[in-house]
This record gives C-alpha cells, sequence and structure tokens, in this order.
DNA sequence: GTTGAGCGTT
C-alpha cells in the first residue's frame, strides 16, 4: 500500500462501534487536545538546541567557525573547544542556530570547513530530549478477550492506518499493543471503545515503559488495575508527550525484534508538513556557484528545498529514530519512500545502500550511505536545494564523498546502516 | 612543534 493512499483512507471518524453522544461531544473535545497536541508537538520538535561540530581542524577559530555557519542562518553561539592550558583546540567546537530551520539545514549536510570535512550533530548531552518528544505510535487495547490474537488485532486495526506492530502479552493477561505506521491513527483511536471477536475493547495511549525491574517479573501486582499497564490512558495525559523517564519512551520493542514505535516518516509528513510532498529534488533556485543564502529560503518544511529524504537522515541523528537498523522491516515500505523522492538516475551505484539489505556487510564507507547519498543531492539536481557555502562543495562532488587521504571517513554516516523505520 | 574519535571547566 502506497503511503498517500494510507493517508487518504485514515479518517478519525471511520468507526465502527456507534458513539454515543456524549461520546461524541467527548470525542470532539479530544480532536480538540489532539490539535493541540500537535501544535505543541511542532513546539517541542522545533526548539533548537546547541550543535556539536566534530572534526574541526585544529587551527579553526571561533570567528572563523562563526562565520562558516552564518549563511545557514543566525548564529547565535559558536564556540571551539580547547585545552585551557595551551589553547590549542580539541578539534570540535558547538554552535547554535536562532531558528530550527537552520538547524535542521545544518543538521542535513557535511560541511568542509577550512579543508577538512565535518560532522554537525545533536550532541549526546541533548539527545535524549528529543527522544521525549516522540509521538506515540502505539496504542493500548485494554480488556482483551483470550481469543483475540494478534492477527486479529492486525486485521481489525488495520482499517483504520497500516500496523506494524502487534503485541500480545504472554501469558494472557487481557491486554495488547498495537501500532500503527501513522502517529495520528494512533491518537484517533485513542479513548474509544471498539468490538473485536464480540468483545469490547477499550484502545487508550500506551504507556512509555519507565520500570523494566518491574516488567521483568511481570510485576502485575504494581499495575494500577488489570487493564492498564503503568500509568497514561487516555485523558489528561494526553497532553503530556515527554515521557517521565530518559530510557524506554514510546519506544517498547516487545522483543518481537521489528519494534516500529519510533516515529518514522509518516510522522515527519503530519508534523513537519513534508508527507506527500516529495518532489523532484531541491529548489532550483538555490543553484549555481554563487554564495548561497539559505537564510533567505522560505521558511516552513514545504519551503526549505530540503530532501525530505535528508531530512529524515537529519532527524534520525538527532536522536528522532526516524531511521534505524531493521532488517526485518516489511519489504514494501520503504519502497513507498524511495518512489516519493527523486530517483537518482543511477540508484544502484549510488542509491543508499541500506535499500539493499545485502549491502549490510561490515557498515564500512564501502559503496556509500544513506547520509552519503543524500548530500549529494540524492540523485541527479536534488543539491540544488542544499546550501552549499563557498568551499563546502569540492569539485566533483556528487560523484561520491571526496576520500581525502588525510581524513577518513567518520561519524554515523559511515558507521550506519540505515533502513526505513516506518 | 605531534593527534582525528569524540561530546561542552564556567
Amino acid at each position: 500500500m502506497s503511503h498517500s493512499s494510507l493517508l487518504l483512507r485514515y479518517s478519525p471518524t471511520t468507526h465502527l462501534s456507534a458513539p454515543s453522544p456524549s461520546e461524541n461531544k467527548r470525542k470532539n473535545d479530544e480532536l480538540l487536545e489532539s490539535g493541540l497536541a500537535k501544535t505543541k508537538r511542532l513546539e517541542l520538535k522545533q526548539k533548537c538546541s546547541d550543535l556539536i561540530v566534530l572534526g574541526l581542524p585544529w587551527k579553526t577559530t571561533e570567528q572563523e567557525l562563526r562565520e562558516y555557519f552564518e549563511p545557514f542562518g543566525e548564529v547565535l553561539m559558536a564556540q571551539v573547544k580547547k585545552d585551557p592550558k595551551s589553547g590549542q583546540s580539541k578539534g570540535f567546537g558547538f554552535i547554535r542556530f536562532g531558528s530550527f530551520e537552520s538547524q535542521m539545514r545544518v543538521l542535513s549536510q557535511r560541511h568542509m570547513i577550512d579543508g577538512r570535512w565535518c560532522d554537525v550533530k545533536i550532541p549526546n548531552s541533548r539527545s535524549m530530549e528529543g527522544q521525549q518528544h516522540q509521538v506515540p505510535c502505539k496504542v493500548f487495547v485494554g480488556r482483551c478477550s483470550d481469543d483475540i490474537t494478534p492477527d486479529d488485532l492486525r486485521d481489525y486495526f488495520g482499517q483504520f492506518g497500516e500496523v506494524t506492530d502487534v503485541f500480545i502479552p504472554k501469558p494472557f493477561r487481557a491486554f495488547a499493543f498495537v501500532t500503527f505506521l501513522n502517529p495520528d491513527v494512533a491518537q484517533s483511536l485513542c479513548g474509544e471503545d471498539h468490538i473485536i471477536k464480540n468483545t469490547s475493547v477499550l484502545v487508550s495511549n500506551a504507556a512509555p515503559k519507565t520500570d523494566h525491574a518491574a516488567r521483568h517479573g511481570f510485576g502485575r501486582g504494581h499495575l494500577r488495575d488489570a487493564g492498564r499497564p503503568g500509568m497514561g490512558g487516555y485523558g489528561p495525559a494526553q497532553h503530556g508527550y515527554g515521557s517521565q523517564g530518559m530510557n524506554g519512551g514510546w519506544g517498547g520493542q516487545h522483543q518481537s525484534g521489528r519494534g516500529t514505535e519510533m516515529p518514522n516518516l509518516a510522522a515527519l509528513g503530519t508534523s513537519l508538513g513534508i508527507g506527500g510532498s516529495m518532489g523532484q529534488g531541491g529548489h532550483q533556485g538555490m543553484a549555481g556557484g554563487q554564495g548561497p543564502n539559505p537564510a533567505q529560503m522560505g521558511v516552513g518544511a514545504l519551503n526549505l528545498g530540503l530532501n525530505p529524504l535528508a531530512v529524515a537522515a537529519a532527524l534520525n541523528q538527532a536522536g528522532w529514530g526516524l531511521l534505524s537498523n531493521l532488517p526485518g522491516q516489511s519489504p514494501d515500505t520503504p519502497m513507498a519512500y524511495s518512489q516519493a523522492g527523486p530517483a537518482p538516475a543511477s540508484q544502484a551505484a549510488q542509491g543508499p545502500p541500506s535499500m539493499a539489505p545485502s549491502s549490510q556487510a561490515g557498515g564500512g564507507p564501502a559503496g556509500g550511505s544513506f547520509l552519503n547519498w543524500m548530500n549529494q543531492g540524492a540523485g541527479a539536481g536534488g543539491d540544488a536545494g542544499m546550501p552549499q557555502p563557498p568551499g563546502s562543495q569540492p569539485p566533483g562532488a556528487g560523484a561520491g564523498w571526496p576520500q581525502r587521504s588525510d581524513q577518513k571517513p567518520t561519524g554515523a554516516a559511515y558507521n550506519r546502516n540505515p533502513t526505513y523505520d516506518v
């Protein structure tokens, strides 16, 4: 199924069980609420944070660092970490942008600074924060009867949107988890009663996993009620996208080996507004060797000139888990995006290696990487939309990463084998 | 005066 058809099919009002008038009112409230939550989600997601710049030349000064990044937008802070005694640079620094758009733009590519390729990332000290704002794709299904199978749940909930995972604890505990591709679908179902196999089940928010120790021992005793493990449920808790813990969050894996609770491209599409608009690469207007001025590019995801795949990759490395190693993913979903994006003419040669499961070996730079491919413009002409400060685009770039003899490939771009986490 | 994966004295 294509992504677009999924979105078209999604309707918050499509439910089998007829809601009572009072339920309808509540439903309206919830829709309102969900809108607010969505807004908040957006705000949370668009907060700037400091960015770490790895791989700086020893000689690069803070002034030079700032000057390099200024074409991307207002630079609020630029610092090069140095040894206090010698004053010698440690080879990395931090920058802070005034706008999220600038941040995204910078995160989505590598940077040639003073002759070295540098990686810009969300620093580890901050990367967990993003995970607290993840959108729950998973719902809790309470009051399950013991004759409801995973397939039953998959079939039933499949009418609302693509189901990416189903989990029924064993031994039987009268509840289950269903994960949707689209977090909006998941949210739209929360608080509703549904009838499956003549059983009325209650759908509510899946609580973040916070207490691994308790779960380990099948800690039924500490559950607040038999139908609701952990905290959350629906209601006021819907306001809170931030999970309490730094670990777990919304990303329970259920030991199923194909965890899909992380935010995905569908979430991106709905919350950043880029879904279904993957056109022909970047803005041609940015092409040309002139000094780019990314700050003048339109704001709003649709006008960012960002390749959605690039955004996904950026968010991924920003700790939002959009891409991950999921060897067990269904084979059809990635294609929905690979088709939507600009198809590289020579995709076999320079497409994201992760598209091909066979390219997992080693995880080295051989054959490039997703980010690699992305930064080449993700295909013909795609990099026209990427700001390329003077000097950042070496001659011949686009045919592959420049491989400097004195600089080995660094960072996640080479260590990962991202596959689409959708 | 060297180095090249990492993660921020305040």
